[in-house]
DNA sequence: GATATCTATACGCTGAGCGTATGCATGACG
DNA sequence: CGTCATGCATACGCTCAGCGTATAGATATC
């Protein structure tokens, strides 16, 4: 009943069996006997507890499962083929996975860049849950992440600094100022969100520390602080991916900035890796500028 | 070099292996010796031509290209579970091809009387290009075709008869009527898509056929006919499909109807055939007083 | 430099899977 | 209605792919 009784040889032994419309000339497409072809369907069909195919001395045809399962050995046998392909294939491509708050607003002007400087590789930004898990699946070659990832297996560098800046109600007093202090948010309840990695209480000196709530996604994060109930601190792309009317960002001076870090497995340099690794660098450097809108 | 030479085994050694970090991790966890797991993956890798980890004495870590054979791997083994899900469980769910000049305006009553009338099975409308082709293939359980398909392995039974409609140029002095006959378009060129299956010059008595002129997609039959270089003759659900400005459709009155049937592999009735074939005899029987709007 | 850890290779063995041969069921045909 | 042709299933013997055990080689750690 488990997986492991299952095999690709079974699969297309099924296949070739409903495009050849009979045993025996499946056998001929496949090279084998027809004696062979007989066996290994029947032990397909032992495996999965199911008749797959309905056997009349003159023709054969698929039952109802029969006929979901060969649609789903198709799709394997593709998968498969595709496999081959991408192993084989010299096409050059790079798969970057980023997290919202961590590449942020910069996807944009990241993918134009690139395809200007490097048209040959292809570029794939692909929205990850977790970073690393993203590189452990080979989903993505290289990820951008903010903390190191906390795997040996992994190596990160930083690609940029960013500004903290602080989520405020539009009609707090704050809001009128250009930026504020760590100090200035003294009494207020700062409201946290893990998922998407907003700022920890550790920022602020112990004694002036405040308050801390947990927010159980984004919208509640950004709905309780558009209230006036307290306020929230992140990155700056984070902000910038989040733009709500009745809260404003402001930076906090005083605030340490929190780094950009581009992750992949070590010891092993994707190709692309050197220009990726300069392209973001320069991305977050020049900021804003780099050439959106 | 051929696929033959991948399976299973090999690819599920392979995520152990970067799953677990090591070989021998890998190998506890697959229930084999290390040594069968080295040689497994050798075998891959020889298969494919292509070096996949990169072996240092404390860790492993993908190469670039073992990366993304890495995420391939994964979606096959996703995909056979599937399929042994697929072949277990027995969740109803019957899946109906269409090619869109065939069930036409009423896919969309279709899904709602079958919803309201069969909450239990899920029902798949899957758009195929060819009906014959769509069974064969195992992408759908049952078929709306138009002609009884060529092929000994299919069964259709008719579930309703369509009139045949003419398309014309709106300042067409026919279009001012409210239907015409076949000798009322002698002289005229018929244009005919083969494609979306419109009607050929065989409808017309052999003294009054017309002449025929053949257009490359559907957008093209639609132009010139606009255009006023001619007409076209077609059925009703498939006129329905294609509104334009600057064409009008009148009843061909001594045209013979169009049948529209459905199609399945011989002698394996899915369980809810009797249930479509009846859904589908009423919604063509009743038109489009059925529930649409 | 000794040690621990991990991968690669050698060797013998077992069983999965193959082909050949044959039995059995059924539609075709006279 | 009997004979034949066609096509799937099963039996039997064989071969080699793949396994485990044992061991050598490589490298980080102490």
């Amino acid at each position: 009943m488990h997986d492991a009784d299952i095999d690709l040889r079974q699969l297309r032994c099924l296949v070739a069996i409903v495009d050849e419309g009979t045993f025996t000339d499946a056998a001929i497409a496949l090279g084998l006997s027809q004696a062979a072809v007989s066996r290994t369907l029947a032990s397909l069909e032992r495996a999965l507890g199911v008749r797959l195919l309905r056997r009349t001395s003159r023709e054969v045809t698929p039952t109802a499962t029969g006929l979901r399962v060969l649609a789903q050995a198709r799709r394997v046998l593709a998968d498969v083929s595709e496999l081959v392909r991408e192993a084989t294939s010299g096409h050059e491509r790079v798969r970057i996975g980023y997290a919202w708050s961590a590449l942020g607003r910069h996807t944009v002007a990241f993918q134009r860049r690139w395809t200007a400087a490097h048209p040959g590789t292809d570029l794939h930004l692909v929205r990850v849950n977790s970073p690393s898990a993203g590189l452990a699946e080979g989903a993505c070659d290289l990820s951008v992440v903010r903390r190191p990832l906390g795997d040996r297996r992994f190596d990160t560098a930083i690609v940029g600094l960013e500004r903290r800046l602080c989520a405020l109600a539009a009609d707090d007093p704050l809001a009128r100022r250009r930026s504020v202090r760590l100090a200035d948010l003294t009494g207020r309840t700062l409201f946290i969100d893990r998922r998407t990695g907003t700022a920890t209480p550790e920022l602020w000196p112990p004694d002036i520390r405040p308050a801390v709530e947990e927010t159980h996604d984004v919208d509640d994060w950004l709905t309780v602080i558009a209230a006036g109930r307290g306020i929230g601190v992140t990155a700056e792309s984070t902000a910038n991916q989040y733009p709500r009317p009745g809260i404003v960002y402001r930076p906090v001076r005083d605030a340490e900035p929190v780094a950009v870090r581009l992750a992949w497995w070590r010891g092993d340099p994707h190709p692309a890796h050197q220009a990726v690794l300069e392209l973001l660098t320069d991305l977050y450097r020049t900021g804003r500028a780099a050439g959106e809108g």
